[in-house]
DNA sequence: CCAAAAGTGTTTGATTTACACCCATGG
DNA sequence: CCATGGGTGTAAATCAAACACTTTTGG
């Protein structure tokens, strides 16, 4: 913030003469479709990285934050009114030379949401497409600029979050059944969990979800509770990865 | 990322037209002090918020990332050829009325240093003091711009950091006895552990320590070991704030 | 009645907590 | 020899992991 003029500065380094710098948001939207985790990826449709897979983002304007910014582009890509689910600063990627063109910094968010009816036409983004995320690693899709970095940190943060928030809920659509939310760790972390002792940890939490009084009735075997989110995301002991 | 340009953009919009952002890159340095959690602040030498205590920090050069301005001021601050202690990327601030004078994003640091010989003369700093941050908050002392803010998350980072990783040996000055990294836990989390479990925590977690095989003799009763870091900075079962 | 999934009980072992106690030094 | 802090031992309580078992539905 300090901008006093320093001795050591270079030669006739003033503030106001720097170059400017651009400054974008993008944005890691991850879903559950499947029983998968998935992120939301666009088709760039132009130079540089003209036909490549990014991440759905952009400029931020002068007189919006960035999670306004990061809001308005979800929006734009979902196609809703407005985007409902989490939506979190992730980290920021600066690298000087991340973007050929010219400086950019991106600030990074993470988002999450249930699975909804795909990002249609009229949207922004009409070749947008979920892409499962065990998927991309397989069949080895480059993504463009550093995208791939903010992929693996936004991966990384959901991992650890699952572990100590109720971060969880924000996957799956309400009402949902314990087992849906186990299911979602399960994807997460790629390991199984003892339906049993989940569902113990869970509903000892107090405020992690809430017992709607209902059943799901359709599918096989006994019916399972139905239960909405706790209200607010919150700490919790770990619900631990074994 | 994506400068596509968009349908939906605002009149004549185009990415290379936008006002130009400032990126700043700001330090919370925190140290231990007398056993107390202490923060370098600056004194402000020009409007805006002059004469006001401010967070380290200056405007990133256009060739270098934030991570490297960061530690280039935390170089001029401290009078060090280079800053030899933990540096990690906290969090982005871009509040677009954070700064009065223009649109300022900042992307703030965390680091964390054993107590040093004072930021001197000769230091870009010559402004600098350490605070005890409960004085701060005692005191009522006011920061410039959004800082106050910033180091809230700060605090807020380092407090969870402590819980699972191996970072508090950062603040301590080497070799380093079992009691004095306990303090550290103590100081940033207000309440006293056990000595006994703390210790046998540590010592079970294979690379957060190295004996040196030396004791400590200056002080009063029994002379305690000494240990060095374990190496690289890393995660391990919780040190439960009990 | 059987298969399947939900949900509960229970045993075993590990971890945490609290606190008593011994050790090594300076004064 | 005594005060002081370093360091170890240990029993009780709590928690986690594994897995057996009961419940409730559809076919």
């Amino acid at each position: 913030m300090s901008n006093k003029s320093k001795a050591v500065a270079p030669k006739g380094y003033r503030a106001e003469e720097y170059p400017p710098f651009a400054v974008t948001a993008d944005i890691v939207m991850l879903t559950m479709r499947q029983g998968r985790l998935s992120v939301l990826l666009v088709a760039r449709g132009e130079e540089p990285y003209k036909g490549e897979w990014a991440l759905p983002g952009g400029f931020v304007r002068p007189e919006e934050s960035c999670t306004e910014a990061a809001a308005r582009e979800l929006a734009e890509e979902t196609g809703l009114d407005s985007f409902g689910g989490h939506l979190e600063q992730l980290q920021t990627f600066d690298d000087p030379v991340r973007d050929p063109r010219m400086r950019v910094v991106s600030v990074a968010y993470l988002a999450m949401l249930p699975d909804l009816p795909l990002p249609q036409a009229g949207s922004d983004a009409a070749g947008a497409r979920w892409f499962a995320v065990d998927e991309l690693a397989q069949e080895n899709i480059g993504l463009a600029f550093d995208h791939a970095k903010i992929l693996e940190a936004g991966l990384e943060r959901v991992a650890n979050k699952l572990e100590y928030t109720s971060l969880a809920t924000c996957f799956v659509p309400e009402p949902f059944t314990i087992t849906e939310l186990r299911h979602v760790y399960e994807a997460v972390w790629g390991i199984s969990l003892d339906p049993g002792n989940f569902r113990r940890k869970v509903l000892a939490t107090p405020g992690f979800v809430q017992p709607t009084g209902d059943s799901a009735a359709d599918r096989q075997g006994r019916p399972a509770s139905l239960y909405t989110a706790g209200g607010e995301t919150m700490l919790h002991p770990p619900i631990l990865r074994s």
